[in-house]
DNA sequence: TTGTATGCGTTATCAC
DNA sequence: GTGATAACGCATACAA
């Protein structure tokens, strides 16, 4: 195991003194061009890598970003994370991930680690949790000690933090407009309790819709599913409340998902009972990512550039940490989400 | 923003010098009852934290662990990093992530990123670059200056570090082998090139049980697909593959995919040309996790543990970590995998 | 042109 | 029981 190249051992082996050696690696014209050749030859020649420890300390930074995510194993947030990475690596910062799990509890647990462990500031999606509980304390605090925040995806008012969302409520009457386009009449709404934010504004863009177009709005075509209960309960109880909807409501010609996986199981149901898609019955969902593509017939989808979303969050989180004054104003950014046409609704021509 | 806490402005604010402030908070009986609650009692009233970098610094230790992978927009590879996310946490570790995008290249950088970070060991899943040139000074480099590293799932010989895999072959035995008892007698096998040690491995399972059933082996039953170039590009060329394939081999009645990707295709090209599965055709593949779940028909699997194997992957390294003398013996560890059977297989009764 | 001293926050050793 | 000091690795103001 070599050992590690320090200053020190370099001013003693070379016989100069450490800050001389400091100087002539930082090329500082002080230092004689003689010495700076010879320290900086003998420096490459043990692999000499300053102790980013040591300069984290000095500094008072660590030039590491933590995120804090609900839940990894989920292509949206994976997604994220990927584009958090390529601008977090590409300013030479580390990027350091905490998954929440859906509890506030292990999000503050997280949180706390990831202070203790020096990270500069953290780019978060708040758990279900902590979103139906409303307890931030946990931000206000950390925002306090002077650690900034960007919040993405789910996100709350009244901190003193950026915030990136997806413009959600306008996708969402994208997407019911083009269902009404294509002629369909009875849309079934399936969406998540109001607690959840982004759940809530894609229910406002489908009210919203209706109303523009003078459509009635009937609460029985609405559903909140209730996201309680671990993943095979829960595929279970979706399930049934579909087909309870379908045997109830057999004149639903459309529907309108906020994720995949409602939406592909819809087209499950809708196949057992031989419903024909696109003509009996159109499909559109806000999608993460890869089931819609490979589902058949596949899922016309507002797709949310997940990457996008990191690539922004990162940025504004690194701009504001690489500024000197304190940041005071705070403003909320909208991505633009793109419609994909595919084969769960009719073309129009 | 509140100003942050150390040892010097508690000794400051109570008279008391800074080694006394440090000892009462370790609780150090050396320093008086009294003492030690009004310090204990201030420092918690004032949310005092230790600064882990300073902790960092004299310790020469991070308490952080660097995962490499080549992907991370990837159901198996997030399954990994919430397996390692978990021991590591439990154990007040922090976790940082550097995604190779399967670039020798970036995944150098990455690595070197991290070193620099001060991480105190690597769990990698090496790019397909990497496996390709076969080019592991990096790697070398990294264990020579102490920072221990553990391979999973994409390992190379050679190296001093513990490896933790699937037992790919046996587990591609077991899936022919099903295959073979539910009356196939033509198996297409879709793998990858040979240079990914996975596919190679599942190669080898396929070729054995064949060989220990004494059933030729068919070198056009085997399609090595090339995975180079973009996703889109790649998704055309392999639905082009199989279609050739299906045309030139009508009899074939069962496929072995070593990715849920390639089964998905196979589906998806059997359900156009109206193949009924499992009556006419069966399939079985690795899977990562969601798609086979929701495809129609379901997927029959061999389950791939990644959470597992990102569990046992952390719990070696940081063991390693935690011993005081030099590792010098290292393991190859190895997973066990579930045969899941779904409908694309035909029932045993 | 080079070297000395100081400080970042902590712990450990040793002196009082 | 308490406190001064050195050390971790580095950068830098200042002295020589």
């Amino acid at each position: 195991m070599k050992p590690k190249m320090t200053l020190k051992k370099i001013a003693n082996e070379l016989g100069v003194s450490i800050s001389t050696v400091s100087k002539a690696l930082h090329n500082n014209k002080e230092i004689s061009q003689e010495n700076r050749d010879k320290i900086q030859a003998f420096a490459k020649l043990y692999n000499y890598r300053p102790n980013s420890i040591a300069l984290n300390l000095k500094n008072n930074k660590s030039r590491t970003i933590g995120i804090i995510i609900p839940e990894i194993v989920h292509f949206f947030f994976a997604k994220v994370i990927s584009g958090i990475e390529k601008v977090a690596n590409s300013r030479g910062y580390n990027v350091v991930i905490g998954v929440s799990n859906e509890s506030l509890e292990k999000e503050i647990i997280n949180m706390d680690l990831l202070v203790d462990g020096g990270i500069d500031g953290f780019i978060i999606s708040l758990s279900k949790e902590t979103l139906f509980h409303q307890d931030y304390h946990h931000l206000r605090e950390s925002i306090s000690q002077g650690i900034p925040i960007v919040m993405f995806d789910r996100v709350v008012e009244g901190l003193e933090c950026d915030k990136v969302i997806i413009d959600d409520k306008r996708a969402s009457k994208k997407a019911v407009e083009l269902l009404l386009a294509t002629g369909c009449k009875n849309i079934l709404l399936l969406t998540t309790q109001d607690y959840i934010t982004i759940g809530k504004l894609r229910t406002e863009g489908y009210l919203e819709v209706l109303r523009e177009n003078n459509i009635p709005i009937r609460e029985e075509l609405i559903v909140k599913v209730d996201d309680k209960g671990g993943m095979d309960e829960y595929q279970i109880i979706l399930d049934q409340e579909i087909r309870k909807k379908f045997d109830a409501h057999p004149e639903i010609d459309g529907v309108f998902a906020v994720n995949e996986i409602y939406a592909i199981t819809v087209l499950n149901v809708a196949g057992m009972r031989g419903l024909k898609i696109p003509e009996n019955l159109s499909v559109i969902s806000f999608s993460d990512g890869i089931l819609s593509l490979h589902s058949r017939p596949s899922l016309t989808t507002v797709k949310q550039n997940g990457v996008q979303m990191g690539e922004l969050s990162a940025k504004i989180l690194l701009d504001g940490l690489e500024t000197e004054e304190d940041q005071t104003v705070f403003s909320t950014h909208l991505i633009e989400t793109v419609l994909i046409e595919r084969d769960t609704t009719k073309r129009l021509v």
